[in-house]
DNA sequence: TGTACATCAGTGAACGCGCGTTCACTGATGTAC
DNA sequence: TGTACATCAGTGAACGCGCGTTCACTGATGTAC
């Protein structure tokens, strides 16, 4: 074994992190397996050491991405108090930051058109990112809900954030942080009514 | 004029009409300009007397697309009776129906994330798409909104539709339709309760 | 302890395919006489 | 009315580039003696 044993999956996640960001920055189509292995300092050869192919890189960068945020959301509700978790999620999400940084934000929001349309693993990686976040909303609702209750709001309030987000990128810097405002206001009035 | 004036502008709408339903269902970059031609009954060849560029073909694209769903929204609104238009369209649009059919539903849902990406014409394009189905839901609610509230239900309420799009695609047809329902369900619920 | 060896992570050139774009042409059709 | 002509929509072959993938190699490093 003549490289330390951790060597190589060191390597392996230096490919992955600038996979993920190049992806969710420019598009999966529009990255080549150059861009990536450049950004981690090496020279493209080298991939098939890896990955067996783009697509595997794709699937396996869409779970990596899925982490960060699924990580970042925890974080967030945890430094919140009781009432304010699930708003703050909500405010993280629909940032001006996050429009402005897709390379470090939801892949889902980032890359959901297109991955729909990849193989097999890499919508098998988005359907896994999309319920792992559904399952971190749904945990913050109030348990006064009704499991359907809770799922109905679980789903609406992550449509609405990856919609928003998108079309706020979709409508550029300005106009679209007013539309982020105005959806974080819709959510936080939907979310504060509800006489269930 | 060796031929009839209306007959380019005729083969050019058939083109358009190939472009923007390919492209729905299979995204910018996997669609190749032949094979739009070919759905179009064309050779290739002849692509550039009608387009100066692919993106040239897909700014317009997504603008004839676009035009074909803020249609539907006004004729599903026309047909429900007043009180009900609003939800007559948010149902029309997070129908399984619509899931299952991108290539002929909203260019928004369908390639938002590409869209971003691309040229400044092909952002153009989808900026102007997004105002005018924004344009449209706004007219939709009360009047006894004020305009704040206003602006703020029609970014949350097509937020919620645009993302439950998507997240019901990313999660397939079965799982994908019960997310549809409580989307749906979440917005009714939404717009019923707001004490604006 | 030092040295020869085997392993395999990473290199860089090359291959082949698909796609956007160009271009010389063909032939259908409206117009002028 | 009929015919020669000019126009230009559409054809199909070709070009060139970029990208995914392969492969013969290099050289860094752990191990055996």
């Amino acid at each position: 074994m003549p490289w330390s044993r951790e060597h190589k999956s060191q390597t392996r996640t230096r490919i992955l992190d600038a996979a993920a960001a190049e992806f969710r920055a420019r598009g999966m189509a529009a990255v080549a397996v150059s861009d990536v292995m450049d950004r981690a300092g090496l020279t493209h050869g080298g991939f098939y050491a890896h990955f067996s192919s783009k697509d595997d890189l794709a699937a396996q960068a869409l779970l990596h991405a899925s982490a960060q945020t699924t990580a970042a959301f925890d974080r967030t509700a945890t430094a919140a108090d009781d009432a304010g978790r699930l708003q703050a999620v909500i405010d993280l999400y629909l940032h001006p930051a996050h429009l402005a940084h897709p390379e470090r934000g939801c892949a889902v929001a980032a890359l959901g058109t297109e991955a729909v349309r990849g193989g097999r693993s890499v919508r098998r990686s988005l359907s896994v990112g999309i319920r792992a976040r559904l399952d971190r909303l749904r945990r913050l609702l109030p348990g006064s809900d009704s499991r359907r209750v809770r799922d109905q709001k679980a789903a609406g309030v992550f449509a609405c954030m990856v919609g928003g987000l998108i079309l706020a990128r979709g409508l550029g810097q300005e106009e679209g942080d007013r539309l982020l405002a105005d959806c974080r206001a819709f959510l936080r009035s939907a979310l504060a009514d509800s006489p269930h």
